[in-house]
DNA sequence: TTGTCGGGTGGCACAGAGTGCCATACGGTA
DNA sequence: TACCGTATGGCACTCTGTGCCACCCGACAA
């Protein structure tokens, strides 16, 4: 049986799996960041190895970053990215499924906290909104550390493997915005359901797919200037210009404003007045609003 | 001019690699449908090799999709896939680059073909219709063997690194698709430009999640059924439902149907008037449409 | 102090993917 | 018959990733 390394770890995270390819090795653990695991006491003990062991997990991040920078991807072996972190090439495969996730050593973590995100978000917050926030979550990750964001962006550009990596990465928010979206999609509306799925999967897409254009864009600036502030100037594009159907929550910019459209409903005709100084976004917004209580 | 680069295409399709992770091994060639090589000349001799190339290629591939089904894909080894075939190991990745590679033998020559819709497309049908043909191509290509696409559904489900390689691949067509409506976006639009590369980016995104959703759904249902029609269905939903800003080409099912919203501002106010017989996205799709004229 | 228990580590061995290299076979051509 | 280009077979080799076992070390109890 291959899975008796991995028999150890009860319930950790039994939703979705860590897993970006291959199985965790037994000892792999995300650093939950508020998930004590229950039948951990946390220990003074348990702390510091827990200390320890993400050390050791830093070290070898760093170590396999320099090596990749300087000598390239390919080029390195796991050897020598354990040997310039101090320990034996055992040990890495103990802290990374592969040698392609010592580059993205976040991407476990930030699913959980994104994960987290949709889990605690208020009920009445548009579903597509929570979504935004999510994936600004993941941005967040990028933004923290420009430099090693810039300088991995350049690796995964000229490095297939990591780029396909990168990709399934994405990909793994999207389905958790996917699954989040068709479980908030019913409520309060009056949809015909049978497109509901469909309007998921394209609306995480979209989201996820600004999210890649902003950050891409800020990569290749060289990771200067406020990203977060132009993931939601994308957000706010993509609303206004095809975001009529969905998304009307939170209203971006002018959110203090009182509604700027009224519908009444007389025979024949749906009539809306909405006030001038109000943008064609809010207006739309606003009347789709309106249409959808009528 | 952006189609001056495309138009050249002396060489075999330089604009984008065949690779899909790896660089092609030397002899690899995809099967280019119509793409003569201009330096072979098309002997009778040649005629026959490539047909034994393709011969074995195909051998190849069912030998190891057999395998997979009835053993599993990590059970299974290169050398086993070539001896069922009746070749040796190293003619295996003569022909696949790698063991992934043996059970999605079909995108490459795809994406050739989907270059090849986007690159012949009438330049006056609306950029987003073109690639909607293009991710069509990529569903027939699913649709044309529907046995074996479900079948392939089934591993891709359960083996994790099958899942990521057929998520890099269906990235690749989404590059294409955006790097093609980035290039002709600006055309006849007074959009602000500044934001064509975010939308063309979740434009491609959501005509590519679009086709994913058909695609599984299905693939869960057997392979039984019109897809293509499903696919066209699910182009006129988020057409209809967040399509005003874009897309604005052959208008799906009620095209026939006069406007259903009218516009008139006085003053303060804007006044929209809308049939009721009209589907809610119907008038907002109308109204933003006189919005944005104003 | 001693025993022992559990988690992290080092080192070894092994299977398998993927590649480079060279010899060989086959078909077409002079 | 000799030559040539191409596909193949086979060998050797590197590297990734995993199973297994011995070891170390801090914690805890007798």
């Amino acid at each position: 049986m291959p899975g008796a390394e991995r028999a150890a770890r009860p319930v950790g995270w039994g939703g979705f799996p860590p897993a970006t390819g291959r199985e965790a090795p037994a000892c792999y653990v995300p650093h939950m960041p508020q998930a004590v695991n229950s039948d951990a006491p946390e220990t003074a003990s348990g702390r510091r190895a827990a200390a320890q062991r993400h050390r050791v997990r830093q070290d070898l991040a760093a170590a396999a970053m320099q090596l990749f920078a300087t000598q390239g991807y390919e080029a390195t072996t796991v050897d020598e990215i354990a040997a310039k972190a101090g320990v034996a090439r055992r040990t890495f495969f103990r802290h990374f499924r592969s040698k392609e996730e010592a580059i993205f050593p976040d991407h476990d973590d930030t699913l959980v906290r994104v994960q987290a995100v949709l889990d605690s978000a208020d009920p009445r917050e548009h579903p597509l909104d929570t979504v935004c926030r999510g994936i600004t979550e993941v941005l967040r990750m990028y933004a923290q550390v420009p430099e090693m964001s810039v300088e991995r962006y350049r690796l995964t550009r000229e490095v297939p493997t990591l780029r396909e990596r990168e990709i399934a990465s994405v990909a793994r928010y999207e389905r958790l915005f996917t699954r989040y979206l068709l479980g908030h999609f019913d409520e309060g509306a009056q949809r015909d359901g049978d497109d509901d799925p469909l309007l998921a999967e394209v609306a995480a897409s979209a989201v996820v797919a600004a999210h890649n254009h902003v950050l891409r864009r800020w990569l290749r600036a060289g990771g200067k200037g406020d990203v977060e502030q132009q993931l939601d100037h994308a957000f706010d594009v993509i609303k206004s210009t095809f975001g009529t159907g969905i998304g009307a929550g939170r209203i971006p910019s002018r959110a203090t404003s009182p509604t700027p459209a009224t519908l009444s409903r007389q025979g024949e005709v749906v009539v809306a007045v909405a006030r001038t100084d109000a943008s064609p976004a809010e207006i739309l917004r606003s009347i789709e609003e309106a249409l959808r209580q009528a």
